[in-house]
DNA sequence: TCTGGGGTCCTAGGACCC
DNA sequence: TCTGGGGTCCTAGGACCC
């Protein structure tokens, strides 16, 4: 039996934790320059605010309905998350943390009654934390996701389900009628990987509902889409095809993309926002402890811009030698990069993707067979050493305390800094932005 | 004026080999 | 006018997730 807890609405409740006054209120958090609502309340979805909506869009919603905005501030919603799956954690052997806000547990072997466990866990962690969460408990990964819906589409919409499903809801002991109405009134969208794209074939072909699905023959869809697709329907029929993975493992791709809060012309700027980029992904490489094969680039005019010349160019290079060597990557990013530029047009956006990944120890016998060839230059020296030095300073005195030479942010306005003007403080990581109580 | 960012897995089709 | 066949590996792109 596996659980899902997943904490509702999860940064706008981080938010709440520390600003009391946001409860009640439609709230939504901002992306990267203030661009797109990434996460909204009960009442900002109440108000039509969608997923990833533009915030021009919706910014009148400010004087007719007080919607509030906030920037993201990711640093704050880590730890936040850290301290809600530690909880999570005591309630089960095994537990997969499946996104910053939601994770997996394994049940097997736990004998009590699992209302009261989820009832137990999400009172601790609201307690401890202040975040409110939604928990599922099925047979399958599958049905917990489901179960998980369930629980949080009773309690914010009292009607479409029964109001003994809020909060916590089992779909592991279910009388079969109460479950066959459960599934017709879901639709096959809120099933765990059947996306927009599927759905609406599926609605083609007169598959609406979770029940509608479940009588659908598996070999004719599994014609008709892929094995994902089986999967999922063996899954929602029981049988558990998808384990807890409580093994973190080593990513296999490393990105950082941003798009610009202004367009960027000119090749300089551009070296400069790519090499920041790189930092930030080597950085990540080396917390991992892997090396990277190749170094992919990507710059793009905004498709949104559709009078204006549009040009998106990537390009993927190997290195001579797996490495997590921050000046080794930058060198490459920015090699890739000159490769691909176009002067003329106004670059929205950038990013690096660190790929073929591998784990840090195996390099160490994979010495090219042929020595350094010349054309390559020797590795630096001292890599590892100066590279932990480098994190160790950077995670006591912040991201951009020390930079490899060339990365330094511009003292200029750079076209490409984002705005962030909505941020709140990060009252649990930085002891200078410390919540403060007023007598 | 302003339009998210970070991942995973699967598949089709081309390159290459014998 | 005919123009092998089958296997494997790699990559790009699509769909999905949060």
């Amino acid at each position: 039996m596996f659980a899902l807890v997943d904490v509702n609405n999860m940064y706008v409740s981080c938010e709440r934790v520390f600003r009391p006054s946001l409860n009640g209120k439609p709230v939504v958090v901002l992306s990267n320059n203030d661009g797109a609502c990434i996460a909204r309340s009960n009442e900002a979805k109440d108000l039509g605010v969608r997923m990833a909506q533009p915030w021009f869009e919706v910014r009148h919603l400010q004087r007719q309905a007080g919607l509030v905005a906030l920037s993201a501030n990711f640093e704050l919603y880590g730890d936040m998350s850290s301290r809600m799956m530690a909880i999570a954690a005591e309630y089960a052997p095994r537990q997969e943390i499946y996104s910053i806000d939601e994770c997996f547990l394994d049940l097997e072997g736990v004998p009590q009654d699992r209302l009261a466990i989820g009832r137990d866990l999400r009172s601790r962690v609201l307690q401890w934390t202040g975040l409110p969460t939604s928990v599922g408990f099925g047979p399958t990964k599958t049905l917990a996701k489901l179960a998980n819906h369930i629980a949080k589409m009773a309690d914010r919409k009292p009607g479409s389900y029964p109001a003994e499903l809020a909060q916590v809801c089992d779909l592991g002991q279910m009388a079969p009628a109460q479950m066959e109405a459960l599934l017709r009134a879901t639709e096959v969208g809120a099933v765990w990987g059947i996306g927009r794209k599927t759905t609406t074939r599926l609605s083609e072909a007169g598959i609406h509902s979770v029940a509608d699905l479940l009588r659908a023959d598996t070999a004719t869809l599994r014609r008709q889409f892929n094995v994902v697709m089986e999967k999922t329907l063996r899954e929602l029929r029981g049988t558990s095809c998808l384990d807890v993975n409580d093994a973190h493992e080593a990513n296999q791709q490393i990105m950082c993309s941003r798009s610009f809060g202004g367009a960027v012309t000119d090749l300089p700027e551009l070296i400069d926002v790519v090499s920041q980029f790189t930092g930030q992904v080597a950085r990540k490489l080396r917390e991992q402890g892997s090396v990277a094969g190749a170094v992919h680039v990507f710059i793009a005019t905004s498709p949104y811009h559709r009078n204006e010349a549009q040009h998106a160019p990537s390009a993927t290079l190997p290195l001579p030698q797996p490495s997590a060597d921050t000046r080794v990557l930058i060198s490459a990013a920015v090699r890739a990069l000159r490769g691909i530029y176009r002067p003329g047009f106004n670059y929205a956006k950038a990013g690096v993707m660190l790929v073929d990944l591998q784990p840090q120890a195996r390099q160490q016998d994979t010495l090219d067979l042929f020595g350094a060839q010349e054309e390559q230059a020797p590795a630096p020296r001292g890599g590892a050493e100066l590279m932990n030095a480098l994190d160790a300073l950077n995670r006591r005195f912040g991201r951009h305390a020390v930079t490899v030479g060339g990365t330094s942010l511009h003292a200029r306005p750079s076209a490409h800094a984002s705005r962030q003007e909505r941020r709140s403080p990060r009252y649990t990581t930085r002891l200078e932005e410390i919540a403060s109580a007023r007598a």
